[in-house]
DNA sequence: CAGCATCCTGTGCGATACTG
DNA sequence: CAGTATCGCACAGGATGCTG
């Protein structure tokens, strides 16, 4: 049929993208995503430089949006350990062409020891 | 040899995540990409809702990430086309999983009439 | 430990008016 | 037509201190 030629729409973004645009949206995903678990202060650690309510707040968000699962558990010192839903950990395959463009020739600011590995 | 499993490193976005991560960013990238070319003032028009000046400063921003070209033509009354750069091109592809993944069931927010068409 | 409350700054972005 | 200049607001997000 192919009414359409090659026309791209936009609109199913409309949500996320508020979410996984902000600065540390993706970041915060990935590096859940590379641990399978993390607890608070642990992502505060390695994500060098956000600062606790600005992690709460994306937490949350985060959350609102089924990208990752908070679970708690009632002891103390508390503990809560935050992993990737099934959307999230989807999403996080969803965007590994976008950063294989990213790593292309075209960009050359490049500049962490770190590669794509194993895609 | 396998040393980090399957972890992903997000530092190739580091430059292009600014632009592409902003509110009209993809938006301007795929409307140009969906048209071919487009005009100043026929981008004013499409992306209902965007100023002026955000406009052309996103222009600014997107031709000098290597997204867009920018062509004068030296006419009364002048006369610049838009169009994406092959860097811009293959972006506009590498978004596509992503969309789909947008689209999926997970979204409950589709409420536009259009859909992803001939990926 | 896992946050929340508060304050503060930068800036993305809209509205409007003006110019080469 | 293709922008620039100016103003103003909303909000992301950093810093710090406090709490259950």
């Amino acid at each position: 049929m192919k009414h359409q030629s090659n026309a791209i729409c936009l609109c199913p973004l409309d949500g996320v993208i508020d979410t996984i645009g902000k600065k540390w949206g993706l970041l915060i995903i990935n590096e859940i995503g590379n641990h399978g678990k993390l607890r608070y202060n642990e992502l505060m650690s390695e994500l060098k430089g956000i600062s606790p309510s600005t992690l709460a707040s994306m937490l949350k968000d985060l959350e609102k949006e089924d990208l990752i699962q908070k679970e708690v558990f009632r002891e103390i010192p508390p503990r809560v350990e935050y992993s990737l839903s099934s959307r999230g950990r989807e999403l996080r395959e969803a965007i590994i062409p976008l950063l294989k463009w990213a790593t292309k020739k075209g960009n050359y600011k490049v500049h962490c020891t770190c590669s794509l590995v194993k895609i």
